[in-house]
DNA sequence: CATTATTTTTAGACAAGTTTAAATTTTTAT
DNA sequence: ATAAAAATTTAAACTTGTCTAAAAATAATG
């Protein structure tokens, strides 16, 4: 009703977008130190930055207590989320990215303003569901599945999975798994887990291979 | 040799991109003024900016003479360019944008900072060597075709020629172009002229009509 | 509970880019 | 050539986002 169409910097959105995954991991207020770490910056300028977002009604703040996103400011995260996917899923479609070198480029064309130019996107990628790395893609009124996140980590021995994404999207991690032949649909047994630091053998691709638990927790996947 | 890699603020490249179209329309050195008005923004702020793309090397500055580009600041200047008409041929080919609609959400992706990313885009494109308001397009090295700028104002009673370009890339003017079905590769005959304001009586698609000399000033021609 | 240790906020400062108002320089006109 | 007009630069101030250092509040430890 009285959306006031106001803008937001480039800054106060990749703001909200950190609190927005922090509270999705954390499901408490996030803390300032936090955030902090997180856009790795000083806790200083956190509080600064916050006290601007509550006066812009996007987050409910208390002084020493943390930051939430109150519904405007989680509506503004999650298309900026969409925005990030989506212009993903483009880089590595149509540009033939690999998966590891999105992330950056990403990181700035979910800042570029348009009101019609992320749903075109959308229809030419015919509306994908999920980003390169599995994360699933909010939808044009805001609404994004939540998957439950069944890490590796947690399959019992001899059970079968599938991999459907990955916690950690750094370069490295990435780079690990095609090196492993490990990619978003692979289907991967478990052969045994090493009780002393919980490394398994798993079986994929007909090889079989230990991975660290390092690795077991950054990777979701179900059950097949 | 010495290429330091030094960022180029979003503020700073669109100046550098401002002097170079001003420098190609006007031959002589760029006015303060003329740059102020161009970037919307007042001559005091011009100078303050001039001093710092001086004090990098990417214009010429001398007090009270106006402003040049150096070669460093010209191959910015181009690279600048290039980005913007790719993005722009991207936005009409593959997501439909009209020509007219285009201009402002390029402004923004010219300003994405990858290595690759350009040149992928161009590849993908498959290396178009004109944008959709028919200016060229710098090629990876920076080379650029300077077309001769024939205005459809200097065609001679009787002749013809096929529209290239146009001059004004306002929405107002394309879409008035859209009405009446003139586009890129549209044949034109000069019936006549009047004497009184210039306006030309011309002959497209069969159909005969007059434009205004402001009209015939903004549409870029090859003779045919 | 009292005392550290940690977290968070405040205060003051800085860089980038902008504005208005005043001072200079250059250009134009008489 | 002198005076008026226009263009340009300088000065001072404001905004956004950052930082360091210091103060205040909370949490942890004995
Ligand atoms: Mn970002
Ligand atoms: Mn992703
Ligand atoms: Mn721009
Ligand atoms: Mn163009």
């Amino acid at each position: 009703m009285l959306s006031m169409e106001f803008q937001l910097t480039q800054t106060e959105e990749n703001y909200l977008k950190s609190i927005y995954s922090l509270e999705i991991s954390n499901s408490k207020n996030v803390s300032t130190t936090m955030l902090a770490k997180k856009m790795k910056t000083k806790a200083s300028s956190v509080t600064d930055m916050i006290k601007k977002l509550a006066d812009k009604d996007l987050v409910d703040y208390e002084k020493y207590k943390g930051v939430s996103l109150t519904n405007l400011g989680k509506t503004n995260a999650v298309k900026i989320v969409r925005k990030h996917r989506l212009w993903e899923v483009f880089l590595v479609n149509k540009l033939d990215y690999n998966w590891d070198e999105v992330h950056e480029i990403a990181e700035q064309l979910e800042h570029i303003k348009s009101i019609s130019l992320i749903d075109r996107l959308d229809k030419y990628l015919e509306f994908p569901t999920h980003d390169p790395h599995g994360d699933p893609i909010p939808d044009k009124d805001g609404n994004i599945e939540h998957h439950k996140n069944v890490m590796l980590s947690s399959i019992q021995i001899g059970d079968s999975c599938v991999v459907i994404g990955v916690k950690d999207s750094s370069s490295s991690f990435l780079k690990f798994l095609d090196n492993s032949n490990i990619r978003l649909g692979s289907a991967i047994k478990i052969n045994s887990i090493e009780d002393f630091d919980n490394s398994m053998n798993i079986e994929s691709n007909n090889i079989s291979f230990s991975i660290s638990n390092q690795i077991s927790k950054n990777l979701f996947v179900k059950k097949s």
